[in-house]
Formats: structure tokens, C-alpha cells, sequence
DNA sequence: CTTTTGACGCGTA
DNA sequence: CTACGCGCCAAAA
């Protein structure tokens, strides 16, 4: 077996991409989705949620395409969340939304795609 | 082995 | 602007 994200399974191809997302700038849950393929939205959302608390991945970073944080069951970690993003530079609206066109995530870069053999056949972004 | 349970997005009305 | 339905996976008990 390879160590590419090729085959490797669905979670861990999207905590692979969250984890590209550099500080400073937010993707959605959507968009995660659109580029690990054959997933959706929701299935990230259950990605999120199933990470452990002591996770290097940057998971603050993905908000939902309302570009608002996603309240979370009990709603001390959408708190924290928020202080974490804006601690990077994120702005919030007054109605507690980021504006995509100023902190929105382009993607991975192409020579990490290449690295991993990571390469959806539909990208909106490519 | 089965059942439960989660951080969503988009079209349509 | 709101409301509703549908699609979909993995880990834990």
C-alpha cells in the first residue's frame, strides 16, 4: 500500500485537507466536501465531531457555508472557536459572519496535490 | 452482529 | 428572508 491519501479513507483524507488550511483564512464544510470527493457536506461535519480535543488539526478553520460557526451540541466550543479565528485575524460581521471573499480558503496548493496524488476530477477551483 | 448519533448544503416554494 | 426534504459515513456501545 501507498501512503498517499489515494486510498486512504474517507476521514482521514479530509482531516488531511483541513489541515492544509493555512492561518488566517476559513474554509466551508462544503468545500472540504467538493474537494475530497465523493463526500458531503455533512460528512465532514461528522469528521469535525469526531476528532479528539487534543488535535493538531486546525479544525476552527472550517465554519459552514453561511459563514457562520455551527453551534455545536452543548456551544462552549463555538465560543471558543470564534476567539480562536479572530486571534488569527479573522473578522466577523455584525451578525457573527466571515466574509469569504476576504478570508476564504483558495484551496491547496497544486504541489501538495501532486505529493499526495490527490487530484479530484471536479474542482470548481481548479 | 445491530443501533445510535453527529460541526451541513442545496434546491425549491 | 424562512421552511422542508434529501443525501451520506464512521466510531462507539
Amino acid at each position: 500500500m501507498t501512503d498517499t491519501l489515494e486510498n486512504a479513507s474517507t476521514y482521514q483524507r479530509i482531516y488531511a485537507l483541513v489541515n492544509r488550511i493555512p492561518s488566517g483564512q476559513v474554509a466551508t464544510y462544503g468545500q472540504i466536501a467538493a474537494m475530497v470527493g465523493s463526500c458531503t457536506a455533512r460528512m465532514v461535519g461528522y469528521a469535525m465531531a469526531a476528532l479528539p480535543y487534543d488535535t493538531d488539526i486546525p479544525w476552527q478553520r472550517v465554519i459552514n457555508r453561511q459563514g457562520k460557526i455551527s453551534p455545536r451540541g452543548g456551544g462552549d466550543g463555538a465560543l471558543k472557536q470564534r476567539q480562536l479565528l479572530e486571534a488569527e485575524g479573522i473578522q466577523f460581521d455584525t451578525k457573527g459572519r466571515v466574509d469569504f471573499e476576504q478570508a476564504g480558503w483558495p484551496g491547496p496548493d497544486w504541489g501538495w496535490l501532486a505529493e499526495n496524488d490527490f487530484f479530484p476530477a471536479d474542482l470548481p477551483w481548479a
